[in-house]
DNA sequence: GTCCGACATTAACATAGGTAAGGTCGCCGC
DNA sequence: GCGGCGACCTTACCTATGTTAATGTCGGAC
């Protein structure tokens, strides 16, 4: 049991014992489970509960009258939907399930719970939502300023250090379920683009990517490609690493 | 005086005489002016504050390495910037001034009081982020799928009815004060070709733009050209809209 | 073992949009 | 009145990326 949520939230703030527990449970009650591509929540219903993701990759699209269509986010395991959402009347974009996933379902009266008693953890979940928005502006910096190569590099360098923050990384590698399709609708290109793109990567030794695994031999030449520059994900805790194997 | 808080949170729900008396307290104590073109606040800056636009237009930005520079959102009157900004230790992009503005400084304890004496104004602070929220996402819609005089057209669009929202618009018209330039580094293009696209919107008799002011004679032909689908501002209160000239 | 669908790859060609350069106009400081 | 500057507009040319379509590979269903 890796405990991503847990894992991502103690590299903003340190968390009780008592916290810890409390998040275990609330990841534990409610838990769905969907199958890859199918959608966890659709544009126009209600909005009844926070989605946290336990396992598997997720992500937000839309997709436009004509049918093209735009992932806008990925949800990682740990990763929460949006806080506050039941505000709202009805979804302006669907979530889906990008593999298989297990995602737990927080109602508005356990995330107030929540609130109430544990403000390290709210602390913590706001530092979460407040990074997620970051992500959200870096991908339009990304979409209207990188070229494609750039672009790709961008991504790929988000996705791993977002996995490590979660413990789903080991050294230099990663699992990476997105096919090229998909590839190409969160980056705004064709496929065939995608292809020549990652081509070149691999050719550059940037990325190794083959059997749904991506592994960045050197993660500073490729942010060096990417003008990637990761004080959007505010990682530091006071300012210096957390030990990755703590616990 | 026009406002222009209180105008867009009672799209969301109605405020009583008490909320919109502290709402018009919070707003005039500790207000700050900038020329056009100053930073309000500068990546790497520790945030204090929510800053609260009270007249002009701002926006956030980001600078790459190299100088390329992309406009990540624009703030007009009667938005609010972060709630909540303070959980993080320092900024990751840039907020400037567009035209002459207005800021009131909203400080973690005015708005702590606020959210525990007036339930209703913090419901609509939460509701008036998470459409800040749709409105990123929808950028990346947008620069992800849209071709350039898509991209132009939506812009416009958005701009327009949230100018209306905040009661900024007459019947067809509203300012508009930004350059070419500076639409170009919000829809990720160069300003040779946001001239050739403005131009195609004139010779379709789309837009009427000249003098800082921008007509759409037809709102809802803009609107087609752009599949623009106004769900994500969440502008309907239960449902059905507001007068545009109560109170 | 073979058929099929999902995904990856490649090539040939087409085009949206970028780059470079230059021109006009109105405004401001002096 | 003059020089400079910023916004805007225009033209000619070039390139990154899209489109179409053919081909390859692999794993699962039967």
């Amino acid at each position: 049991m890796r405990r991503p949520l847990i894992r991502k939230l103690e590299k903003f703030t340190r968390l009780s014992q008592a916290d810890k527990e409390m998040l275990v449970r609330i990841a534990a009650q409610r838990v769905r489970r969907f199958a890859a591509r199918e959608d966890i929540i659709h544009e126009g219903e209600k909005p009844e509960f926070i989605n946290l993701i336990n396992e598997g990759w997720a992500c937000r699209y839309k997709t436009l009258e004509d049918g093209r269509r735009q992932i806008i986010a990925f949800f990682l395991p740990g990763d929460l939907c949006d806080l506050n959402v039941f505000i709202l009347k009805e979804m302006d974009h669907s979530i889906g399930a990008i593999t298989p996933v297990a995602v737990s379902e927080i109602s508005r009266a356990a995330f107030d719970e929540m609130m109430i008693g544990h403000p390290r953890i709210t602390q913590a979940l706001w530092w979460e939502s407040l990074v997620a928005a970051a992500i959200q502006r870096e991908w339009t910096v990304n979409l209207g300023q990188r070229d494609a190569l750039e672009r790709m590099a961008h991504l790929l360098c988000e996705l791993f250090i977002r996995l490590e923050a979660a413990g789903c990384a080991s050294d230099s590698s990663c699992e990476f379920p997105l096919t090229q399709t998909e590839l190409g609708e969160t980056l705004g290109m064709s496929t065939v683009h995608v292809n020549r793109t990652l081509q070149e990567l691999r050719a550059s030794n940037l990325i190794v990517l083959k059997d749904r695994t991506l592994t960045i031999p050197n993660l500073q030449a490729l942010q060096d490609v990417a003008l990637f520059n990761p004080n959007y994900l505010h990682l530091d805790r006071e300012g210096r690493h957390l030990d990755a194997n703590e616990e």
